[in-house]
DNA sequence: GATGAATGAGCTTTCATTCAT
DNA sequence: AATGAATGAAAGCTCATTCAT
C-alpha cells in the first residue's frame, strides 16, 4: 500500500492511485484513515520508525566510540541507498509543513540517545547537546545520500565524513 | 508573484491562485513559463541565489577563520528566521524529486567556495572535500533552523554549534 | 435514530451517519428498511402522526368555536417552535417530489375533521370544503412559524391571524 | 441550464448533470458560481423573481378589490400549473434550511404590497399586517396547487377559496 | 504581449448499498 | 437479528493547461 507513495511522492500519489496499487477501492482507504493527510501521517510515522530501527539495530554499548559513530553513519547511508523510496518519502514529509508536527522522531530517537548519553557519561563522547549531536551525526550523511548521484567517489567522501565526526565528537 | 508560492508551498500554490495573487490571468503565466514545473524551477533557482547572496554578503577574505565560520552560520540561521517562507520553499523544492536537478546550487556556491579554498590554501581551514565542508557548514544549522520551534534555548545551541564547527574545520 | 435526520435534514443525513448516531451498523438499517427512501418515508409518516397528535390533543367537541380555532392554531405554532427539527423535516419531505405520495396526512387528519364536521353540522363553523378549511387553518400559521425569525412581534401577528380565522370560519 | 434543476430537484441535480444538460464542462460551472449552493441560490432568486413577475403582471390599481384578489389568486394557481418544475423548485428551496436566507422575496414583493397598501389606504382592503395578508393570499392557494392531483374538482375549490379571501380581506 | 473563457482529467471524499459471517 | 468490511458510483470541486482573440 505504501510502495506507490514512496515511488510517486506526496504530490503524485493520489488516493485513487494508492487504492488501485493496493488492489482496493478508494472508498476502502477511508475506512481505515480519516483522510489523506491522516494516512500520509501514519505512513510517515511508520517509516520514521523503520529508519530508526534499521539504523539502531547494529550498534551496541560495548562498541568503541569510533566504531559506534562509524556504524551509525554507515547504517544511515546504507539505509538511504537500499531504501531509496522510503528515504526520499521521509525527507519529503519532513519538509512538508502540514506533516511535520505528526512526527514520532523524538520517541524513536530515545534508544539511540540513551546509548549516546551512556557514552557521554563514560567520557567517550563529548558533552554536546542532543540537538547538536543529532544535527552533526545525521544531517551531513543524509545530505551526502541525497546528492550521491553527483558525487565522484562517494566511498572516500563517506570515509572522510566519518573521520570528521570521530574527531569532532570523541575525546 | 512568488509570495504565494512561498506562503502556500509547492502543493498549495496552484497556477490559478498564483496568477490571481499576481493580478494577471493564468494564461499570462504561460507566456513566461513553459509549464508549472518550469516556473517553480525558476523561482526555486531565484531563491537559491537569494539565499547564497544573503549568506555571502557579510563574509570577507580578511576575516579570521573563526569569524568566517561564525558569520556563515549565523547568516544562514538568521536568513531562515527572517525569510521563513523562502527558506521553507527552498527546502521543499530540494526534497522534491522532480525539481532537484534544476538546481543552481553549484553555480551559486562558487563564491563561497572560492573563499573557502583560499582559507584552505592559507592553512586556516582544513583540507576536507568541498562536499563535506558544505555538509557540515550548512546542514546542521539548517536542521536547527527547521526545528527551532521545539528548542528551548536556540541561542545557546547555535553558539555551541559554531564552536563545534570552528574546532572541526580550523587548524 | 431520527434525531439526526431531523437535525441534518434530508440531504445532510446519510445512512452511515444515521447508523452511527443510532449506534448500529449501516447494514442494520437495511434489516428494517428496504432502502433509504423507505426509511425516510416511514420516519416522515411517524412525524406527521406526531404532529397531528400534538395538535389534536388539546381540542374537545365541547369547546366554543372561537376557542377551537384558537387552540388549533396556537398548538400548531407552538409545536413548530418546540419541535423545530421535526417541523422542518416534515416540511422538507412535503416539498420533496419523491416522498409526497407516501403521506399519511389524510388518515391522520380524520380525527380533526370529524370534529370540524361536527362543528359544521351544529352551525358553528361554515360549510367550506375540507380542503379549504385545511388550507386556511394550517398553511398561514405554518408560514408564520417558518418565517418567525424575521418577524418583529410574532405574538401580535399570531393574535391577528387567529382573529382573521375566527371571522372567516365562524358564523 | 436550469431546466434540469427544476426537473430533478435539489437532490437529484448534481453539478455534473447540470453541466451536461447545459452542454458545458462541470469546471465551467465554477467559473460562474463559487459553489453549488451559490448556483442554486442564484437560480432560486431568479425564479422567485419570475414568479412574482408573472403574478403581478395582470393586476392594476384600477381593479375592484374583488377582482384584484381573484386575479392574484388565479395567477398564482395558473403559474403553478404552467410552470410545474419552477414552482416545485421554488417550494423546495423555500423549505431548504441552507437556502432560505438567500431569498429575494421581500424585494420582489414590494410591487404587490405597494398596491395592497394603496387598497388599504382607500378603505378597500382591511388593514391586516403585511405578513398576514401574504400568509392568507398565497399560502392556501399554493397548498391547493401542490395537492391538486388528489382534488376532485379543483376549479370549484379555487372559486370557493377566492370567495373566502374576498370575504376575509375586503370591507 | 496578454487574456477571458473554457475544459478534460483528475482530485479528495461520501454515498447508498451489499454480503459473508 | 446484526454486522464488519467492503465497494462501485458518484458527488463537489480544483487542477494545469489551451487557444481564439
Amino acid at each position: 500500500m505504501v510502495d506507490l507513495i514512496l515511488k510517486e511522492g506526496i504530490n503524485g500519489a493520489s488516493v485513487s492511485k494508492i487504492a488501485k496499487e493496493a488492489g482496493v477501492s478508494p472508498a476502502t482507504i477511508y475506512v481505515y484513515y480519516e483522510n489523506k493527510e491522516d494516512m500520509l501521517s501514519e505512513v510517515f510515522d511508520e517509516y520514521v520508525r523503520k529508519t530508526y530501527s534499521y539504523v539502531s539495530k547494529n550498534i551496541y554499548p560495548q562498541m568503541a566510540g569510533e566504531q559506534f559513530i562509524e556504524t551509525l553513519v554507515r547504517s544511515t547511508y546504507r539505509y538511504a541507498l537500499e531504501n531509496e523510496n522510503a528515504f526520499s518519502f521521509v525527507e519529503q514529509c519532513s519538509c512538508c509543513p502540514t506533516l511535520q508536527e505528526s512526527s514520532c522522531h523524538s520517541e524513536c530517537s530515545i534508544t539511540v540517545f540513551d546509548m549516546i548519553h551512556d557514552y557521554q557519561d563514560r567520557g567517550i563522547i563529548r558533552k554536546y547537546s542532543d540537538l547538536n549531536i543529532a544535527a552533526f551525526l545525521f544531517e551531513p550523511v543524509k545530505f551526502m545520500a541525497m546528492t550521491r548521484r553527483s558525487i565522484t567517489d562517494p566511498e572516500r567522501e563517506l570515509d572522510e565524513l566519518i573521520g570528521m565526526l570521530q574527531k569532532l565528537l570523541l575525546y
